[in-house]
Parts: C-alpha cells; structure tokens; sequence
DNA sequence: GAGGGCTATTGGTAGGACCATATTGCCGGT
DNA sequence: ACCGGCAATATGGTCCTACCAATAGCCCTC
C-alpha cells in the first residue's frame, strides 16, 4: 500500500490534504469522495455499461486509501444501483444501467415509510395513468393494440382457470404505458406496478369479481383506443381505477 | 469481540451456521442481511423515526459480525436515506424518514443514465403537472392561493433586480401540488423539480424574457385557480409547460 | 473432452490509531 | 456565593493495516 502521501502510518488520507499549509480539511467522507467521483465517471459516459472498474486492491492504490474504504464506497454504489459486484476470478465491479425495478424499489419504500395513506398513493397513480390516455390514443400503433389484445386474452384464460393476479392486471396497465412510446412513462408506470402496489393490496386475489370486472373493462379499452375514442378511453380507465381506489380507500391502512 | 459462535478465528459468520449439519450456507453477504434486519424493523414501525440505533461497536457485538460489516451496512442505509450518521459525541445512526429529495435524486440518476431524451422526460412531467390541475382547482384553500401569490411576488421583485432563476419556479410548481393536499403527490412533483431539471436544463437563466413571460403565466394560473376555473387553468399550464418542453425539445441531449 | 488445480478477486475478521463533539466539572473572577 | 470560560473525559464515527476464507473463471493435464 503506497503511504508516501501520508505522514503517520493512520493519517486521515483526505484528498491529497496533509501538506500541513492548512488547506481545507476534508470535511466530507473519503468514501463519498469516492463514491462522487465513480459516479460522475458513470454519469459522464466515460464508464459505460457493463465496462468493469479496476479491481479494489486497484482501487485503493489509485486513490490513496485503503481497501476499507474503497469497499464501502462499491457497497453504496451497488445499494443504488449503479454498479454490480461479482466474486470470483474475472469478477469485480460491473457498471450496470439501472431498472426501473430498482428505482420503484426506492419509490416503494419512501412511500412505505412516509406517513401517506393508500388513497393518496393511489390518488397519484390516477392522475398519471388517466393523463396518459390521450397520448396512448395518439400514438397507439396496431402492434400496440395486438399486444394488448393479447394480454387480454391471457386475463380470460386465466379466468377460467382462476389464476387471474394481480401480475396480470399489472402487465396491462405497463403495456398501456408502452403505447405511448415515451421511455420516462413507461418506466414511472412500471415503478408505480412493481413492488409498490403489491404490497399495497394485499388483497390481491380477494375478489374473483372484480377480476371478472377488471378483465371486461381492459377489454373495452382497448377497443376504445382502436376507435381512436380518447374520450370514451378516459372514461372507462377512470371508472376502472376509481374501483380500485374505492377498494383501497375504505381500509385506509396509513402504511 | 466475542469469537465464541466462530469455530475459527475468522470463519464466515453466516446466520448461526456452522454448527455442521449442512444448512444452507449463508449464500448472501453478511453485511445485506444486517441491511435487511434493520429495513424491516423501521419498516415494521419497531424503529421509529428520530430512534437512534447503538452504536457501531455494539452493533457488532449483537449481530456477531466485525465493525466493518456493520458499517457497510450502515452505508447502505444511509445511501437509500433510512438513516442518517451522526459523527461525535451524542452522534450515531438515527431513523429518518426518507425525504422526496432522497427518491428524487435515485429518479434523477436513473433518468439520467437511461437513454432517455429530455423531451421524453419533459412529456412525463407535463402530463403529470396537467393532470393534477383538476384536483387544484377542487381542494386549494384561500391559505394555499395566499401562498402562491406570495411566490408570484417574489418572483416579480426577483425579475426586478435580475435574480430570477429556475429555482423560484420549481418553488412554484411544488406549491401547486401542495394544493391537491396529497403527499404522495406533492413528493413526486418535488421529485421532478429536485436534481433531475436542475440538471436538465443547464440553460437556467437564459432567457430573461422567458422569466417574465414564466411569471405572468403564473399569475394568471392562480387567478384562474381563485376563480375555480378549471379549464382555463389546465389551458394556461398547458402553454406554460409547452413552451419549456419546446425549449428543450431542439436541443434532444439525450442526457 | 472432462476434471482438477491455479489464480485473481471479493467477503469477512481483528485490532488499533485518530478525529469530532457533547458533557462535565474545575477554577478563577466577580 | 454565583457564573462564565476552559480543559478533561466519554462517546462514537472514520480510516488504516494485515490476514484468512470462499468463490468462480481459466488453463492445463490426463
């Protein structure tokens, strides 16, 4: 481990601080230091995807800390998501493109952890999902609607077979968001259905109605973009997530 | 330290494995399990905002594992904003409520790092932004219209002596969807006007004129919100939001 | 071609030195 | 006797060194 920077064997490494002429004490963290830097690396372009970073022995050498800190400064890119670690020979950290799973993740546990109700959250996903419908009506192509036909023939199948999810309804609703060929949608949409509303409705399964319900009103959604119809389009999406919010409302389970 | 779980100095703690009989080892890292325990206790209300965690070293008597691990763990906490680390006397690990900023800015990254064009981003926004306006209009008390034509003044003394920057109409914005009275969505609003524009749109200031035209449309909004009129409310949003995505549009810097 | 050793790389431990900060208590002045 | 400032102490995060264990891809041998 190279030490010439430091005088004392333990000496706070800073950012090349130590000189003695009073510079400006590294007030912050020497892992965030790290942390800052790989991820305007990333940010930057100059580390793209699956390119892999040097390994933590490396590391440690090029900025003039120990294999402690560099290690933190990996765990915290990893935590968000930005790089991935793998053991092993030829393994290390890999610069990854963050999901949207990821980000919904983040998402779920703000609003888990903040005082919000299941109607405001709900309330929230109304107004995106219902401010959409015109742009999805606009832009909807006929392999769109395919695809969502599609998905709508699964959600009678599995009808029948009584193993309608709520993975199912999700799927709809993210391919709905597809129709508008806005990447940013998509990936909101996808945030909302990942691991946020399964843990809001535990209720999943409750109500083989209101699958039976859901699943007729997709239908008639889609039949309403192929028509070209935002208004009728918007109408039944509200209808359709008002019940589920009149679903969740009454149990108003804060968290 | 106590040792006494560890046959060797320095075998893999696991989860009390160990003992020979085969269980499944500890195929995941010590310092995410510990990351686990904690989320779940905060998230199970066990650990309530403002509690304060034990320290590091008793940390790593309790879970068995050295200081490193913990702070590892610590880290990733603290990176996903469920804790916030002290340093000094008094000081340690404490609960705190991830704030919009915190989600705000993993959006803002991964918005970034997407290949996602400003424009997409711009459109996301805006039919979010629009689609409250109903409920604005609905719930806005006269404190919440006072307060908006209080950000309205102080944007045109700001026009005055040349200080105007695009944090006073983020402030405007985020005001708007603290009328809906809904948490949920007055955070991703914050979430949007957080680090994600302000790195959007590097062209701040440009403008001046653009902040004149930005602060009279603004006006007019709340009047149109006083007079409950939704429609010319919405319309006006539209034009103010059109001619912003209009601006970034040209430039498509796809991050 | 299949299997086993090699090696690079991460995961974890122990123990210690250092720094930051709040509390406490002493001491001198008033 | 009271009070303000200052130093000692206790608490607790930050970083370092050195070492060992587990893992997984690669290559070499059979």
């Amino acid at each position: 481990m190279t030490v010439e920077q430091r005088k004392t064997k333990s000496g706070r490494a800073g950012s090349g601080t130590g000189v003695g002429l009073f510079s400006p004490v590294s007030a912050v963290r020497v892992s965030q230091v790290i942390v800052d830097q790989i991820r305007l690396l990333i940010q930057q372009g100059r580390l793209k995807t699956d390119d892999r970073l040097p390994s933590e022995r490396d590391l440690c050498e090029q900025f003039g800390v120990s294999r402690v800190t560099v290690r933190e400064a990996l765990r915290v890119l990893e935590s968000g998501g930005l790089i991935e670690i793998r053991v092993g020979a030829r393994g290390g950290a890999f610069v990854s493109t963050p999901s949207s799973a990821r980000v919904g993740e983040g998402l779920a546990t703000l609003l888990k952890l903040s005082p919000l109700t299941a109607a405001e959250v709900t309330e929230a996903r109304m107004v995106f999902e219902l401010g959409i419908v015109p742009i999805v009506v606009d832009r909807a192509t006929p392999e769109d609607i395919a695809a969502l036909k599609e998905i709508c023939e699964r959600q009678q199948d599995a009808l029948k077979d009584e193993s309608y999810s709520m993975t199912l309804s999700a799927e709809f609703h993210v391919q709905v968001a597809a129709c508008t060929h806005n990447a940013a949608i998509e990936m909101l949409v996808k945030s909302f259905h990942g691991p946020l509303l399964m843990s809001l409705e535990e209720a999943k399964v409750a109500a083989p109605v209101m699958g039976l319900l859901g699943s007729t009103e997709h239908r008639e959604f889609v039949d309403a973009i192929e028509r070209h119809d935002a208004d009728q389009a918007a109408a039944i999406m509200r209808a359709h997530l008002q019940r589920t919010a009149d679903r969740v409302a009454p149990n108003t389970p804060a968290c």
